[in-house]
DNA sequence: AATTACTGTAACAACATTAGTTACAGTAAT
DNA sequence: ATTACTGTAACTAATGTTGTTACAGTAATT
């Protein structure tokens, strides 16, 4: 399994949207320069960064912004807007045999370890900050 | 992006073998009832934990047998036998233009962040012993 | 040596997801 | 009305998952 490379594109573009604002004009096409990808791709998961709230579509001429601050925005959101198809992390297979005393057991035995493992996992996300990569990435530009 | 049900299904044949070792001749057709699926699916994950070192086929007619014990083996060995077809968790876009300033610094800021996400989960899938869930089948039945 | 009961694996199909692209309608500032 | 964008549908190609048929290979048993 891997995570999409939509997580690391909807970082990049926030990261560029706050580094770029007030500077440039932002647009899907001046995105996508950045990130070296189809702008289309950009339009898609900015639709999906805005279902989510976090961005702002501005009017045409005018460019994206954001509408949270990037302190209040971590990577755990932005994987639940482009990544996270389903509430579930591990697929299961459907009918265990109920006969079997293994195949009836096997659900009650899985699940919880199943469940503290993608609990740890979203909350190593949710503590990754915008704001964090926005100050790292400046250091390094700045040194 | 899911865990295939792949090591859901692998940790349930093992379990069965374990649970019915010396009980009955464990065969592929055997463990394809335990966990209602087809038999050349569990020969090909068979496959799979034999290349891992974890089981035995042992002759025709004689049945499969484990080649480590339940407490040496825990879940991360199953994930990476079954499941794990590249080193890196997290895809990433691959040529983030380098004369934009996010995108010359992207991978440095990341990819940090990324190592420690995927390293902890590996860590989770590694604190699961197969003779734990054993052991918890073996409590849910006798109760 | 032939039979039997398995495994190992190739080949295929259906389906979902990822990633990339073209095309075009809709929209709001100018 | 024009212009410069966004939103989205539709499509392609590649890849991964899950399930299936078919059959060669193998080792205990007769």
């Amino acid at each position: 399994m891997k995570i999409s490379s939509r997580l690391a594109i909807s970082i990049h573009t926030i990261l560029a949207i706050n580094a770029f604002c007030g500077k440039c004009k932002i647009t899907s096409e001046f995105l996508a320069t950045s990130i070296n990808i189809h702008p289309v791709v950009i339009r898609k998961i900015l639709s999906q960064l805005n279902t989510a709230g976090l961005t702002q579509i501005a009017s045409p001429k005018v460019g994206i912004t954001m509408n949270k601050s990037l302190d209040e925005i971590t990577i755990y959101d932005l994987y639940i807007a482009v990544d996270c198809a389903d509430e579930s992390l591990f697929n299961f297979h459907s009918n265990p045999n109920s006969n079997c005393p293994i195949g009836k057991n096997i659900h009650k035995v899985l699940d919880c370890h199943f469940d503290e493992i993608q609990k740890n996992f979203e909350s190593m996300l949710s503590d990754v900050k915008l704001s964090s990569l926005a100050s790292d990435i400046d250091k390094i530009i700045r040194s």
